[in-house]
DNA sequence: GTCTATAATCGGATAGAC
DNA sequence: GTCTATCCGATTATAGAC
């Protein structure tokens, strides 16, 4: 039953490859259609419109991360614990970005092109609700600037080292990340 | 002699302040005419091409950037010294940072809309640079990650931390780049 | 599922009057 | 310096045949 890939998943394969390489709305449906040897009305069967096209690119990631965030928060209402081993959150944080990291430069440089469907006010609750979980309610203003050192950092080592086993980046990556939050090599 | 702040200022002041907000590729000149109160053509009396408006906004902060580093390398050709303090060359980024902060967030976030201006190759080869100025030649591979959390967490801190006074933000999260470069707090 | 043909819209840019 | 009017190209999207 090996199914030659369908159209539709070979359609957001050069979608993907296209929106990262020359940004989201500098490609055009007629690039993705050229690219595949198919004609405009042809990506209309598999997608409703241009947006349904991009949308099915971006959930399957904005999914992933809201199922992490939400996984390691307390459900019973109580007060959000700190209770997270930092070296342990940090590094899974580094392996959630890495498998993303195609989509993830896609969205991180495109936030005006994805306004509608919410990308930026979704990153900062995340971003929000993962510093509660690294220090705590209520943390100083130095403790939340190590920890935006830290995540952003992070992030960006899953896009400017995509070429090198992630095995190589992620223990450097985490140990500075984890030196930046204020948990110093031991 | 109070100009009265001539048009073509502010038409500067008005396509800077869109293309932070909803991007560069997202904003036509029709929007900017319309903003302003003029008509497109006008707009064409006082730059010659949409890429000229665009620009004679990033110029000014690419060629400010440009300076930063060539002024910090050694220019007589022997090897580039990593006699800099750490804490001195991350403060003063960071203050090159935000300085440029409303136009930094639109360039790196568009740097495909960008690419005719080359803004990519010329932000990789100054990161490059600065990790050569932080760390020496040739440094591990460790190193150089922890320099990316560094510079890159830097820069974040300059666009989250925009509504703060700069003075709150500079001091931690200088301490917390030289934490992720290695250089713990003292 | 894919095509041809076409509608409707919007973008950047120019000519020429005032 | 700013306007009206206009051209040209490209884009999303749809209708209808095969």
């Amino acid at each position: 039953m090996a199914k030659p890939t369908d159209t539709r998943t070979r359609i957001l394969a050069v979608a993907r490859e296209l929106f990262a390489q020359q940004g989201v709305r500098e490609t055009s449906l007629r690039e993705i259609a050229d690219r595949l040897g198919i004609t405009k009305p042809a990506l209309y069967y598999h997608f409703a419109s241009r947006e349904d096209l991009v949308r099915s690119i971006v959930e399957p990631m904005m999914d992933d991360i809201e199922r992490f965030v939400a996984g390691r928060e307390r459900h019973d209402g109580a007060e959000p614990a700190a209770a997270h081993d930092p070296r342990e959150l940090l590094g899974d944080y580094f392996e959630l970005a890495w498998r993303h990291r195609d989509v993830l430069v896609m969205v991180v440089r495109e936030l005006p092109v994805l306004a509608t469907l919410e990308v930026g006010d979704r990153f900062s609750s995340w971003r929000r609700r993962l510093i509660l979980l690294l220090l705590g309610p209520d943390p100083a203003v130095a403790a939340r600037i190590g920890a935006t050192v830290a995540l952003g950092g992070l992030s960006d080592c899953a896009v400017e080292y995509a070429h090198l086993p992630p095995e190589e980046v992620k223990g450097p990556a985490v140990e500075a990340a984890a030196a930046a939050l204020g948990f110093p090599r031991p």
